[in-house]
DNA sequence: TATGAGCGA
C-alpha cells in the first residue's frame, strides 16, 4: 500500500497509469468559496484542467438526531484514524438542493403584490362586529345556541323573513331556465330549490345520523394515549382503519414544534366500530409503547 | 405528561 503515503481520489487511479498529470488541488478562500482544480485526460487523449468553484451558503442546519450522532462516530476501515467529516479525496459532497414550493408558478413579486392587496382589503373592509344571522346574538352563526331550531328554518328558505311578511318569492324554481329569466335573484342550487327531494345530487352528509343532540359533529371518538411522538395521522388511520371507516384523526401536537404530545383522537362513523377498535387496540403494543384507548370526553370550547 | 383546529362576518 504505497498509496497510503499520498492519497489520491479513486478516480485518479485511472489517470495514474500515465503518471503525467499534476495533483488535484482544492482550497477555500475567505468568502467561503471552494475551488477545486482537477487534471484529467479527455476522450481525445488531451490533458484537461477543470476548475470548479462552489459557493456554499452557510445555514443553520437542522439535522436529524441520528445523523448528528453518526457524525461523531470514529472512522473505520480505510478511513480509520482520520478526523471527522468527509475527506475530499475519497468522498464527493454534493451541493445542497433546496426544493422551494410556491403557490402556482407566479413570480415572487406578483405573489407579494397579491398578498399586500389582500392585506389592505382585509384592513379596509374589516367591519369587526359579529352578529349571528339567526338570532342576532353576539356570536358566529355556527356557534348559535338556537342553531338547531333556527337553522332548520333557514334551510327551508334562503334569506331571513323580515317582519314585512314577504315571501322570498318563488323565484328559485323559475330561474331554472337560465339567468336570462331571473333578474337580480340569487342563484339557487338545485338541491336547495323547492321540491328538490333526494336526487342524484344528494348531500354527502351522513343521512343515518348519530343519535344525539349535536348533529353531524359528535362522531364516536376515542382518545388514544401513549403514542410515540412521531406517530402521525396516517399511522393511526392505518391502525384503526381495519375495524371500519375512520372519520377523522387528530394528533395532539405542540403548537410550536409540531412534535407529538403523545395522544390522539380517532373518530369513527359507527359507535360499534369504535367500541370494537377500543377493545382491540387498548393495551396493544405500538412503537415499543403500550397504547391506551378510551372514549374521549367531548371537547370544551 | 396527555382531552383537539380552524374557517367566517
Amino acid at each position: 500500500m504505497s498509496a497510503a503515503a499520498q492519497k489520491t481520489s479513486w478516480a485518479d487511479d485511472i489517470d495514474d497509469l500515465d503518471g503525467q498529470l499534476p495533483q488535484n488541488e482544492e482550497f477555500v478562500d475567505d468568502n467561503g468559496v471552494r475551488t477545486i482544480i482537477e487534471y484529467t485526460v479527455n476522450e481525445d487523449g488531451k490533458k484537461v484542467k477543470i476548475t470548479r468553484k462552489i459557493k456554499r451558503t452557510l445555514q443553520k442546519s437542522v439535522v436529524d438526531h441520528a445523523v448528528a450522532e453518526r457524525q461523531k462516530w470514529a472512522k473505520f476501515g480505510l478511513e480509520k484514524g482520520h478526523p471527522p467529516g468527509p475527506d475530499r479525496a475519497t468522498t464527493t459532497v454534493g451541493e445542497n438542493v433546496a426544493l422551494k414550493i410556491t403557490a402556482g408558478n407566479k413570480q415572487q413579486d406578483h405573489e407579494q403584490n397579491a398578498e399586500d392587496s389582500t392585506k389592505l382589503k382585509l384592513k379596509a373592509g374589516g367591519a369587526g362586529k359579529v352578529s349571528c344571522r339567526l338570532c342576532k346574538g353576539d356570536h358566529f352563526t355556527a356557534k348559535c345556541p338556537h342553531k338547531n331550531v333556527l337553522g332548520g328554518l333557514d334551510a327551508g328558505g334562503m334569506g331571513e323573513t323580515d317582519d314585512l311578511g314577504q315571501e322570498p318569492a318563488p323565484a328559485g324554481p323559475s330561474a331554472v331556465g337560465g339567468p336570462s329569466g331571473a333578474t337580480g335573484t340569487k342563484y339557487v342550487p338545485p338541491s336547495m330549490r323547492a321540491g328538490a327531494g333526494r336526487g342524484a345530487g344528494e348531500s354527502m352528509r351522513n343521512p343515518g345520523g348519530v343519535g344525539g343532540r349535536g348533529g353531524a359533529d359528535d362522531l364516536p371518538t376515542l382518545r388514544v394515549t401513549n403514542i410515540s411522538e412521531d406517530t402521525g395521522e396516517n399511522d393511526l388511520r392505518e391502525l384503526f382503519g381495519v375495524f371500519g371507516r375512520v372519520a377523522r384523526v387528530y394528533v395532539g401536537r405542540d403548537r410550536e414544534t409540531g412534535a407529538g404530545k403523545g395522544f390522539a383522537f380517532v373518530s369513527f362513523e359507527d359507535r360499534s366500530v369504535a367500541q370494537k377498535a377500543m377493545e382491540k387496540v387498548n393495551g396493544r403494543g405500538y412503537d415499543n409503547l403500550i397504547l391506551s384507548v378510551q372514549w374521549s370526553q367531548p371537547r370544551t370550547s
